[in-house]
DNA sequence: TCGCAGATTACCT
DNA sequence: GGTAATCTGCGAG
C-alpha cells in the first residue's frame, strides 16, 4: 500500500488517562487493528461517569454490565444492545472513574473482504458501509461479549495510527482542522453535549439521527379503538 | 427519505 | 414483571 504503513507504535496507556471528550477527538484518524481487518475511526462518542452524564451506562454507578468501564483505561467495554447488537467502547481515565468513549463509525482500510464476509446479510455491501455506525463497525472488527474486558494498549489493538497516514492510505485530508463536534447520536438525555466527533466530509460518518422514543404496543395502548380481531 | 419491526439484556419498581 | 436500551435492515412512498 505505498506509503502507507498498518504497523505503527500502539497507542501508550497515558494516552486514555484522559478525559473521554478530550480522548475523542485524538482517536479520529487512527486505525484500529484486529486480527486481518484495520478500521481508520471517523466517528466516536465520549461518555462521561456517574452523575455527571445521564446519558452513559455509568451514571447510575457500577453494575456487572458496566463493570469494566470503571477498570482501567485502554481496555474495551463491549455491550449487548437491542437484542442483537454489539457496541465497542474504550475506556478512559484511571480505573474507577467510568468513563469511556463509543467507537461510532469508521473506514475499513485492510481486510475488506474478511469484513465483507462477517456480515450476515448477504445484499451487497458498500465499502463504506462495511463499519458505519457502532454494531457495524464491531462486526467489522469481529468484537463481541468474549472481548469485553480486553485490554486494547496490551493486545496492540488500539494503533496509534496518526492521520497523516491514514490520509495517504486513502488521499483524504484529515487533519485537525477537519474535526468537528456536536450533539450525541440516539440518546434520550443530555443530547445538548457537544461530545459527539467527526471527521468532517468523510463518507462513513454516519448520518445524524435524533433519538425517537420505541413506539409502544398500539394495540395495547390505543383506548379509542378496538382491535378488529 | 421515512418509519417500523425485530429479539435480548439488564435495570428498576 | 415491565420497560428502555450508545441500533440496523428492509419495505413503502
Amino acid at each position: 500500500m505505498g506509503g502507507g504503513q498498518l504497523s505503527s507504535a500502539p497507542l501508550p496507556r497515558s494516552f486514555f488517562e484522559r478525559p473521554s471528550h478530550e480522548v475523542a477527538p485524538d482517536l479520529l484518524g487512527r486505525v484500529l487493528v484486529h486480527g486481518p481487518v484495520a478500521v481508520r475511526l471517523t466517528e466516536v462518542e465520549a461518555y462521561g461517569g456517574p452523575g455527571e452524564d445521564p446519558a452513559a451506562h455509568t451514571y447510575r454507578g457500577k453494575t456487572p454490565r458496566n463493570a469494566v468501564m470503571f477498570g482501567p483505561p485502554g481496555h474495551l467495554y463491549v455491550y449487548f444492545t437491542y437484542g442483537m447488537h454489539f457496541c465497542a467502547n474504550l475506556v478512559c481515565l484511571p480505573e474507577g472513574f467510568g468513563s469511556a468513549v463509543l467507537l461510532r463509525a469508521g473506514e475499513v482500510v485492510a481486510g475488506l473482504e474478511e469484513a465483507r464476509a462477517r456480515r450476515s446479510s448477504a445484499r451487497r455491501v458498500p465499502d463504506r458501509d462495511l463499519a458505519r455506525g457502532p454494531a457495524r463497525l464491531t462486526m467489522a472488527l469481529s468484537l463481541a461479549r468474549e472481548h469485553n474486558g480486553l485490554d486494547a494498549v496490551r493486545e496492540g489493538l488500539a494503533a496509534g495510527q496518526p492521520h497523516q497516514a491514514a490520509a495517504v492510505l486513502e488521499g483524504l485530508p484529515a487533519g485537525p482542522e477537519l474535526i468537528r463536534s456536536g450533539p450525541r447520536t440516539g440518546i434520550s438525555t443530555a443530547k445538548e453535549t457537544p461530545w459527539r466527533f467527526w471527521i468532517d466530509g468523510d463518507p462513513t460518518v454516519s448520518p445524524y439521527r435524533a433519538h425517537v422514543p420505541r413506539r409502544r404496543n398500539a394495540a395495547a395502548t390505543s383506548v379509542g379503538e378496538v382491535p378488529s380481531s
